[in-house]
DNA sequence: AGTCTTTTTGCAACCGGTTGCAAAAACTTT
DNA sequence: AAAGTTTTTGCAACCGGTTGCAAAAAGACT
């Protein structure tokens, strides 16, 4: 059905090789011939196979895009960004959906059989042995909302989450408030455990303060609002909570105000991502903004360059996080 | 680097073809060599080569995934369900995020450049002619969410807009609203013309109703918002409105709280979609609900039976949708 | 015009697989 | 054991391209 070089190669009255030229980059071909293959292309309406040139070239231009992100709306934002991003480097996404039922295995053989050049995985929730996984198989990755290991075997791009529960837990510290609250995401997620720990490693400056922690099972708005309501049910909810991420801490904003508290009267409340809705005004959230547009060009910037130059040592790319200030948190005494 | 079906046969002591065939559905090898095959391969993790196995097949098992909707959180959900849905067929989607920097034509070439299988066009502001030209080109398509249109051109499923149109006209007069409202998204979409249309014909049976309208830019939150802030500033805003979509209806709502009024005793808002978030207890919006998960399913078996019967008559699925009650409408008098 | 360089061209092999076909091997039957 | 039938196998051509190489063509210089 589709036409073939060949054909354009007989139509333009000169070989295979005069037409694989013309649409090849920097080949020697000469303008005559070149307007001959040219012109009967346009006519026969050619264009080259990607698939059959990348028997040849070893290269697909495909990149793999894995997550179990889905149901978090920032990852919205980031999938834009990311399928926006490969775009502009003429590179098309092949989207993975981590799922319960898929088999992370699976997925790399997968990838592999359908010869990505690289794999970007976009999840804060993944073990870095999922990631690296895909490099064992000999595929450039980068870990994107990953975390940065001691020994680093792939390239993380992300934010300093121990710092970010610093940043945290100095906020409230600041703002006067004596008797805090972690409410986390999954307690599983390292992303979680090294929020945690900032959080607590701040406040240990900060004696007089009382520090209680919880996790959420999932981060989503339900798990955020189930666990809240289940620390207002006990005898003394804190007087702010640090919340693990926005769209738990939209959760919890919804359990207080269901319980008749006022935010940030009775309870103050920071999130962590600035997702788009944290900025609208019937929610403005006060929260630690994470620069996922940075986050991505950087991650997509280390794919390219990782396929230019195959042994490129990995590399952590942290980017630094700053308060957002909203309504949800008391003005400073 | 990877291993390659000589190197497997080799290994094994048999020819070519007895590797491929052991590794293809159906074909005929005996127990013996398919023994002595699995074995070799196994031992050097050889999985065959998709797109190469492509050329000869004529089935890549990629389809291209087309949307210009990221920015409207219900997307995700349609993402969520379709990579999952697409995974469960043994397919995989090639993402296309169609901006405005990128031209259409552009995006058809490509597609085919990769000769997925099959397309799959999820937006409802995107025109039946876009869909269309991948028609062109001789690739089966599916456009969810699109137009029913009168002589169909391509598969189209999604919902009824019209209809929607009719069934919010009518919830507003059953709860006795004498001033009504169409806050639609922008005015050159179909689907915006469609619930118009719809809505409009049904209120001309309630003559004492008073039916105003307006447009929103785009199908997002501050879009909503800004334009229910200009509607509220005028004389005498309606008594109830119809949002054109769940997320303009919450930035309709921020609009009228930020106003000082309340929902739905000042005012009712009725919103189209019934996305995760218009659940949540905070926001709890009386809405329409569309079926997506029926919508995006029944793409998918539809795409999946075009591949089966390439010349399949285009066929229009529309799904009914149904009013979900929550907050934001007064009572029934 | 003749020689030397540089550019352009086509041939043929290859990328990693699949598949129609005829020969070989393995069973059945008689 | 011979003949007939069915299954399994390898050969060779093909899918749609790319590319190293040597020959041909074009251009530069005496």
């Amino acid at each position: 059905m589709a036409v073939t070089l060949k054909q354009v190669a007989k139509r333009a009255g000169v070989s295979a090789s005069a037409v694989s030229r013309t649409f090849t980059q920097g080949a020697s071909v000469s303008e005559k011939t070149r307007k001959k293959v040219e012109s009967a292309a346009a006519e026969m309406g050619y264009s080259p196979n990607f698939l059959a040139r990348s028997l040849t070239t070893r290269r697909t231009k495909m990149i793999g895009l894995v997550s179990n992100n889905f149901h978090n709306p920032i990852f919205l934002e980031v999938f834009d960004l990311f399928t926006r991003g490969l775009q502009e480097c003429d590179l098309r996404p092949l989207l993975v959906n981590l799922t319960d039922q898929t088999d992370p295995e699976a997925s790399v053989k997968m990838l592999r059989q359908y010869s990505v050049d690289g794999v970007i995985v976009a999840s804060s929730t993944l073990p870095p042995s999922f990631a690296k996984a895909f490099r064992d198989s000999n595929m450039p990755v980068v870990h994107a909302f990953g975390r940065r290991s001691s020994n680093p075997q792939v390239h993380v791009v992300g934010i300093d989450n121990v710092e970010c529960g610093r940043i945290a837990g100095r906020e409230l510290a600041r703002r006067g408030y004596r008797r805090v609250g972690f409410l986390g995401g999954p307690a599983i997620a390292t992303s979680t455990r090294d929020r945690f720990d900032g959080f607590i490693e701040e406040l240990t400056n900060h004696p007089k303060i009382e520090v209680s922690h919880s996790f959420a099972t999932a981060y989503s708005f339900d798990a955020g609002r189930s666990e809240m309501c289940r620390l207002l049910a006990q005898m003394t909810p804190c007087e702010a909570y640090f919340c693990g991420d926005d769209v738990l801490s939209i959760g919890a904003l919804s359990a207080i105000s269901s319980a008749g508290l006022s935010v940030p009267d009775d309870i103050g409340l920071i999130g962590l991502n600035d997702m788009e809705m944290a900025g609208w005004e019937n929610i403005a959230l006060t929260t630690i903004h994470q620069p996922i547009a940075k986050i991505v060009g950087s991650a997509i910037e280390l794919i390219l360059a990782t396929l230019e130059q195959r042994d490129r040592p990995p590399e952590a790319r942290l980017f630094p996080c700053h308060v957002v200030e909203r309504n949800t948190l008391r003005p400073t005494v």
